[in-house]
DNA sequence: GCGACAG
DNA sequence: ATCTTGTCGC
């Protein structure tokens, strides 16, 4: 476990965050493809708070792409660097999550991001940011809407439905619907940084052979609430 | 102006 | 996200 400061200039207020994003944004890269599924590592990050202690925990899982097996991870603790606010929730976790990365023994290949990417207000959501900021590979797998509207995908198991976002000039497609377990309420997943729609709905599916969200987001998940336990609670 | 809104 | 008991089911 490592701990973490939040870093100096950290944005204080929604409007400076905004303007992060939006010089952030041109940064990003929409046209590679990304890993192949099923090669290399993949890598689950997420956070979990205690906004009474001031306490943020972070864990990122490295996975082999090909058995799921658990190859590394990683914990990180700071100090909540921002509330919660819709489309700024990337200055939320960033700083921790960064740290969490950082303390690996190895490459983190793909990362998988509990959240959005393309599919955000400014089209720069957490996946993106976190993308642009360590140059790795990201995707978002959220598991609700948010603001996006979607038609509900068939029945089976990778079944998806467009994912769109309300403009000026109509709708834009930001990400997609994908149907991980049968009859189940999809996951909502948009592209971060360096990876296609497609690959990331591709990537997902390899990932939820049993349950609704990928096996990554769920073993951070759980590590990063033991380590908030063991830190704060 | 009011409500909704990833985690 | 987090607050929270039991409960139905494999």
């Amino acid at each position: 476990m490592t701990t973490v400061r939040i870093p100096a200039g950290w944005p204080a207020t929604d409007d400076q965050a905004r303007a992060v994003q939006d010089e952030l944004r041109g940064k990003v890269v929409l046209d590679e493809t990304g890993p192949p599924p099923g090669t290399g590592h993949v890598t689950g990050v997420d956070v979990a708070y205690d906004d009474e202690r001031d306490v943020v925990a972070a864990a990122a899982v490295v996975l082999d792409a090909a058995t799921l097996d658990v190859v590394a991870e990683a914990t990180a603790i700071g100090r909540i660097s921002f509330p919660y606010v819709p489309g700024l929730l990337a200055f939320r976790e960033i700083p921790t999550v960064l740290a969490a990365l950082d303390a690996l023994p190895c490459d983190p290949g793909l990362v998988v991001c509990d959240g959005y990417g393309l599919a955000h207000p400014r089209r720069f959501g957490l996946a993106s940011h976190l993308g642009v900021l360590t140059g790795l590979p990201t995707i978002g797998v959220a598991k609700n809407p948010f603001t996006f509207t979607y038609d509900e995908p068939d029945t089976p198991r990778g079944s998806a439905t467009p994912l769109h976002a309300a403009t000026a000039s109509g709708t834009e497609e930001v990400g997609r619907a994908l149907r991980t377990r049968a009859g189940v309420k999809p996951v909502f997943v948009s592209v971060g940084h360096r990876v296609s729609l497609d690959n990331a709905c591709a990537h997902t599916l390899a990932l939820t052979p049993a349950y609704r969200v990928p096996e990554s987001t769920r073993r951070a998940d759980a590590l990063c609430r033991r380590a908030l336990r063991e830190a704060a609670g």
